[in-house]
DNA sequence: GTAAACCTTCCATCCGACTGGAATGTCAAC
DNA sequence: GTTGACATTCCAGTCGGATGGAAGGTTTAC
C-alpha cells in the first residue's frame, strides 16, 4: 500500500504519515523500486490506534512510549493504565486551573459591570482588572503548561 | 529607571521587558547618551497591568489590544468588559472540551481495569484504547487550541 | 586599575504537532 | 507526448511566550 492509500484509509495527511514516521511513531517502512513508501497492512491499525489515543487526550509522546512496549510484549495493559491514569491527574489539575481563572474572570467581570463606563478611560489605571487581580500574590503560571 | 530597576519592580525580567517592547506591548523607552533604555514612572504600572491580566488568564495579543486602546481613550472599559466576557466564552468552551476528554478518560480506564491483564500483550490491539474511544466518530481537536 | 554588575544587540532554541512549498521523479490514461 | 495525479526529499514556518548565550560596551565600587 502506498502512502497515499494509507492517508485515505486512516484519515491522516500524508505529510503527517512522515511526519510520525519521522518521530518513530510509525516504523519505517520497505521501498518499492521507485523509492516509494510500500506499507503493511498492520500500519492502517497502528495509525487507528494513535487516532484513538491521540483523541483520548494522548500526547504522541506518551502514544510513543505505549507503542514501544510492543516489541517488548509485557505489562503492556498495565501501562496503558497507568498512563491513562496520570493523563487523569494532569487533566484534573488542568481544569482545576482553568476553573480557577474562570472564577476570577466571572469576579472581574461582574465588579466592570456595576462601574460607570464613564469613568473609566484609561486602561492602565483600569478599575476592572487592576484592583484586585494580581494583588493576592502571583497567580503562578495560570494556563497551558504541560511543560 | 534604568531596565534592570523596571523588571525588579515589575517582576519581569530584563529579557521579558525587551521582548515585550518587541512586540509593542510596552512602547520604546527613551534612551540615555549610553543607549540604555530609560523609562518613565508609568511603565511600571503598564507592567503591573499586564502581570494582572495574565493572571487573569488574557494572552499577551489580548492585552495589547486593551492597551492599543488607551492611546485612542473611547469605550475602553466596555472594551475591556467584552474582552473578559468573550475570553470567558472561550474558557467555558475549553473546560467542557477537557471534561468531555476526562470522561472518555474515566470510561477507558474504568473497562482496562476490568480486563484481565494477561489478555493484553500487543497495544495495537489493546481493547483498553481501541475498542471505544474513535469509533464514535472525530474527536475534533481534543485539547490545546486556541488558534 | 580591575572586577562585578550592569547594559546593548542579535541570533538561536524550546515546547507540540504539524503544514507549506520548492524542486524533482514516476506512472497511468488519453 | 503530454497532462495530471501521485510520489520523493529537504527546508522553513506557524502558534505563544518567552529563554539562553555570545560578543561586546559602561558604570560603580573598592
Amino acid at each position: 500500500m502506498r502512502i497515499g492509500e494509507l492517508a485515505h484509509m486512516s484519515g491522516f495527511t500524508t505529510k503527517t504519515i512522515r511526519y510520525y514516521e519521522e518521530i518513530g511513531l510509525v516504523p519505517e517502512p520497505l521501498r518499492d523500486i521507485n523509492d516509494y513508501r510500500d506499507y503493511q497492512e498492520g500500519v492502517v491499525d497502528r495509525l487507528l490506534f494513535i487516532r484513538d489515543a491521540k483523541a483520548a487526550g494522548l500526547t504522541l509522546t506518551e502514544i510513543a512510549s505505549i507503542l514501544e512496549l510492543r516489541e517488548g510484549g509485557h505489562g503492556t495493559c498495565k501501562h496503558v493504565v497507568d498512563l491513562l491514569s496520570r493523563h487523569m491527574r494532569d487533566l484534573d489539575r488542568h481544569i482545576a486551573d482553568l476553573n480557577k481563572t474562570r472564577k476570577k474572570l466571572a469576579t472581574l467581570t461582574e465588579r466592570a459591570r456595576k462601574l460607570d463606563p464613564t469613568q473609566c478611560t484609561d486602561p492602565i489605571r483600569c478599575q476592572t482588572i487592576a484592583v484586585g487581580a494580581g494583588t493576592e500574590g502571583p497567580v503562578d503560571e495560570p494556563l497551558h503548561h504541560r511543560h
